[in-house]
RNA sequence: GGGAGAAUUCCCGAGGGGCCAAAGGGGGCAGACUGUAAAUCUGUUGCAAAUUGCUUCGAUGGUUCGAAUCCAUCUUCUCCCA
């Protein structure tokens, strides 16, 4: 069988390794335990998240065995790495409500050891605030603190950003109960690895020093590629904010058009990182620039939709990009605003209600803004009258507004 | 504990009694050019019943015909000395 390890760098995923000699081998000898942590932030995953689940599905297909950490300890704190600002503390209640978000979101993308299709590698699921939270003090200082140099800490990438507007005793602290969590995990599930994006190297290797510091033996770390545009500025935020997993939050047709909307630059460098599209077709697929990048985007966008949605999903959002960018704009699936029947007055809806109803325009004025420059369309014509009204006829069988050249939506009552 | 300074719109950052909904940049949105890409250029970017009105310059009170701007108290942050 091939080695995993080997399939993760030929599709860029490494970015850096403790060893990389020794994480191949044991990759390739013996079933592994390996861990990926994720702060509890948010009430969904999104595309940031994207590769770490990625790269767990593809070791659990290879047969190991993956331990999902909730940072319910941790994200009291909120790691300062390549923050600028002190996160704001949350409550546990809310971390709670995350975690049990997130479990049902990754129930997509992995197994899990309580579900009936996971064989003997089943994923579990860990809260370090089982074991953060009653940390004694004084014994984590003796036991744990003198193991690290602050001399060392401060030198790390991940600090280094903060050391001009401050940082805090707490968020410094954040870096020992990172390690502490490997270290026990290390001793209590027999985890040998730990996975994270390439921001948590410091993290990741303090806490594979930590276990060979404490027990005398070897664990190991990786870290994968981060997902950047093509200026490094990290992917999957758009104007709305992130580009969320939650179909409630982020749409499947938003999904899709967010991948299909993607710079040249970076299509064929999603495609071997969060698809499971073999190498060589990457490359003939995406083999010459020009418009055929399009078709490449195309099929980024519904493979990806597939894989967090389902293929209906994308299958749909497919289908309705196909009939909304091609000639007849056939009404397929796509953002739709039912209006209530009060809303017409008489001679119709004004179109600037009308834009904000949708959600196409947060305010009036902004409507007015998008009109008077040219940017509405409904139904293929142009509205260049910001005191237009829709007629409730039109409204009956449904209108369809364009805003912009991409964003398309659909009003009826 | 003592002293000095800072807080402005989505972000950075000017503005130090009326000419201020507040320069400039970033970001966003729209237009042109394109390929649903990038780059570039142009316009725009508090809200509304729009020649006007209303809300906004950390919070609360005050001075004044008039306050982002002056005064008092408070909050938070930064720096220096212990």
């Amino acid at each position: 069988m091939e080695n995993i390890f080997d399939l993760l760098k030929a599709r860029g995923l490494v970015a850096q390794s403790t060893d990389e000699g020794g994480v191949q081998k044991l990759l390739g000898s013996e079933k592994v335990t390996f861990y990926i942590g994720f702060d509890a932030t948010a009430d969904s995953l999104h595309v940031g998240h994207f590769l770490q689940l990625i790269v767990m599905r593809h070791l659990q297909k290879a047969g190991h065995k993956p331990i999902i950490l909730l940072g319910g300890g941790t994200t009291m704190i909120g790691d300062p790495t390549g923050k600028s600002d002190m996160r704001k503390m949350m409550t546990k209640e809310e971390i709670g409500h995350n975690a049990e978000c997130f479990r049902r979101q990754m129930s997509k993308f992995i197994a899990f050891e309580d579900s009936e299709n996971a064989g003997d590698n089943g994923a579990i699921v860990v809260n370090n605030a089982d074991w953060l939270l009653d940390i004694n003090y004084m014994e984590f200082l003796r036991d744990i603190g003198v193991c690290f140099s602050v001399n060392k800490m401060l030198a790390t990438d991940a600090f280094k950003a903060r050391w001009e507007r401050g940082l805090s005793f707490m968020e410094l602290n954040y870096m020992l109960l990172q390690s502490y969590d490997f270290l026990h995990l290390f001793r209590t599930l027999n985890c040998k690895m730990q996975f994270g994006g390439n921001d948590q190297w410091s993290n990741i290797i303090s806490g594979v020093d930590l276990i060979r510091r404490k027990e005398g033996k070897e664990a190991y770390g990786l870290t994968f590629t981060l997902l950047t545009t093509r200026e490094g500025v990290k992917m999957g935020k758009t104007e709305k904010g992130a580009v969320w997993l939650d179909p409630e939050k982020t749409p499947p047709y938003e999904f899709f058009q967010y991948w299909r909307n993607i710079e040249d630059a970076s299509v064929k460098n999603c495609m071997r990182l969060l698809t499971d599209i073999p190498l060589a077709d990457i490359d003939a697929v995406v083999e010459n620039d020009g418009p055929s990048v399009n078709a490449a985007k195309e099929r980024l966008a519904y493979e990806l939709t597939a894989l967090v949605h389902s293929r209906g999903e994308a299958d749909k959002a497919l289908a309705a990009a196909k009939s909304l960018f091609g000639a007849g704009s056939a009404h397929a699936d796509m953002p739709t605003t039912q209006l209530p029947a009060e809303a017409v007055t008489e001679g119709g809806v004004p179109v600037l209600d009308l834009l904000v109803a949708c959600g196409l325009a947060p305010s009036k004025a902004e409507g007015r803004r998008l009109v008077q420059q040219g940017g509405i369309s409904i139904d293929d014509v142009k509205i260049t009258d910001i005191s237009q009204k829709i007629a409730g006829k039109d409204l009956e069988k449904g209108v369809i507004i364009k805003k912009g050249k991409k964003v398309f939506h659909k009003a009826m009552l």
